[in-house]
DNA sequence: AAACAAAGGGTAAACGTTTACCCTTTTTTG
DNA sequence: CAAAAAAGGGTAAACGTTTACCCTTTGTTT
């Protein structure tokens, strides 16, 4: 492959002036450009970027450490960096970090081998204490989902907790009164807290929840048809229905209905995240909006202003996200 | 940061021995690692990954050119390279190319930029003889969902024309008789190819199909919505509708019941693709799957063959997909 | 016309690695 | 015990750029 030094031999001029035609830059005739553009154009010649990142120290990449692209709610995340990182001559490079805090941290290093200096980790598994360590040491890095007071400035996350307020708002003021729960039983604290915020707000209006009436399941189609099962098994009756995310959501309305329940006039169902799906499914889910992808492009936007001002982010700024409730067909008024 | 010269001088060896640690190369003793092993980790020593690619002229990323993440079809693609990626110790460096020639393009250059010897392309928009050419250029590009018949070795594609005939045929063989399609606008070959294939299959039955009864919208569950309400406004019956894809199927039977028609029992509704959504809509949709990261994983491996033996590929070789007949509850029996 | 600024361009060091080649010390072999 | 081989490790060139510093030529000012 052809490298500068053909280029500036080819051309007549000194490889300082090649540079400079790449670069724009200053000192370098009309005519010398022309010529050597035309040189440029004949090799195909094609600046090799790992000599110019080496050279001069910076990154033009962009990284993004998440557990797996498959997963159409960190696919968003990865879009909504992408697109920053296209508006800002970036390329997107991912590390996926899977589930152990041995594989996220490998994934980080391996990004920082490459020397990237802004990046979005997405990490459930590493402790605090790692993860500050490492912002210390990476200047752009930006958590994404998750809440670490020492470094708040750096992160962009979502009040679970006053979701699952919200949600218990919107079934109370539908006039509900038993409710049943559909929970995850991955071990990390968005489950937790959506569920704590729902109870939280339903014992204010003086209600609580039946033990048997809130299940766990895989965060799945599958799981939340599972856990309708047992849900129903109980035998205890219910008006409306919160459930975790809105995969599980689908599933539950799916055995609700082969049960024989009308969704929403016989059982309000209320989802969580408003992903694809949501819209597709009938009756479209009524569910609180996760806006991921635009949580991602802040996220990217916070970690190139935090290299380009050396200063660190002003900081009182706060990047929590509160979800927003996306009414559509399966909840409705109980008469 | 800390380099390579840093840690030998720590560690009073010659960077030569650090290097061979790092590499666990030969002709370094125990005691040396071990002590060049403690300086690193006292240092936090991060080996610069583009100093290593330069010296090495070996790459460890692999490109994937797509059009965006958003999109769950090209994330499962991304997906199926990236896992292919991790199990040869690469990451995945993500170019997207949007929709114009110009930016697919330059989404090429950019990972040749970078030297990576291994990509998989998914381009639309780039004529044939650009594409050979740059298939000369770079050994380890792989096209996917393309066929060009000079590099045929080198592409991984899907048989549209296939896919159609197979969806005919089993309509008919459920005694359908009465058909509609709702093709896509994009001005690519694929939605064309499935109908061709359709509309071949049926004429060999004898049938052919009213003009009126075949509709074109966008590729959205909006762009099925609008599309299959133009069919009913047509006036005409039908039994069975054959649709470009998943989400248009879904918009499409959601019209259809919205309108009074049950599907299957009064209309049976054939999607394509197989996406995540065809599981999780009611009735779940029969499809034609299109086994995108299987392909995925397979345009990845053969880029990396291509690059370990500089032999090129067995010219006898066949990267062409079959779609997958995926018989759920969206299609029926016409009594 | 002298003095000077501006414009254009060249030289060479630096970035952080790997590795071919060389040298010394230790171990093995006969 | 001498000779040979093996083991361990150092030196320096190379990878392909950018850029500080220097030099020459041309144009401008007084």
């Amino acid at each position: 492959m052809a490298t500068i030094k053909d280029v500036a031999r080819l051309a007549g001029v000194s490889v300082a002036s090649v540079s400079r035609v790449l670069n724009n830059g200053p000192k370098v005739s009309k005519k010398t450009i022309e010529n050597v553009t035309k040189v440029m154009n004949d090799l195909n010649y094609s600046p090799n970027a790992n000599a110019r990142a080496l050279v001069t120290q910076k990154s033009t990449i962009l990284g993004v450490v998440i557990p797996a692209l498959i997963d159409p709610f960190f696919a968003s995340l990865a879009h909504g960096v992408e697109q920053v990182a296209r508006k800002n001559n970036r390329q997107l490079l991912l590390s996926t970090g899977l589930v152990s805090a041995e594989t996220e941290i490998q994934a980080i290093n391996l990004l920082i081998e490459r020397r990237c200096d802004v990046m979005v980790v997405h990490s459930k598994k590493l402790s605090d204490h790692v993860l500050i360590e490492l912002a210390s040491k990476v200047p752009g890095l930006v958590l994404i989902d998750r809440y670490i007071e020492e470094i708040a400035q750096r992160c962009v996350w979502l009040d679970n907790l006053e979701g699952g307020k919200i949600a218990a708002r919107h079934l109370l003021a539908l006039n509900h009164q038993s409710f049943a729960c559909i929970s995850s039983k991955h071990q990390i604290d968005d489950p937790l807290l959506r569920l704590q915020g729902f109870q939280n707000e339903l014992a204010l209006a003086g209600v609580d929840i039946a033990e048997d009436l809130i299940e766990y399941g895989e965060p799945t189609l599958q799981g939340g048809e599972m856990a309708t099962q047992k849900l129903l098994a109980s035998g205890k009756r219910f008006s409306a229905l919160f459930v975790y995310n809105d995969a599980m959501a689908i599933g539950a309305i799916s055995t609700l209905e082969d049960n024989g329940y009308k969704v929403p006039s016989d059982i309000s169902v209320l989802g969580f995240d408003d992903v694809l799906l949501s819209s597709y499914s009938r009756p479209k889910l009524t569910t609180l909006n996760y806006p991921i992808e635009e949580m991602a492009m802040q996220a990217a936007n916070i970690g190139l202003e935090l290299i380009a001002k050396q200063v660190a982010a002003n900081n009182s700024t706060n990047y929590k996200y509160i979800p927003r409730l996306v009414k559509r067909e399966s909840t409705n008024f109980k008469s």
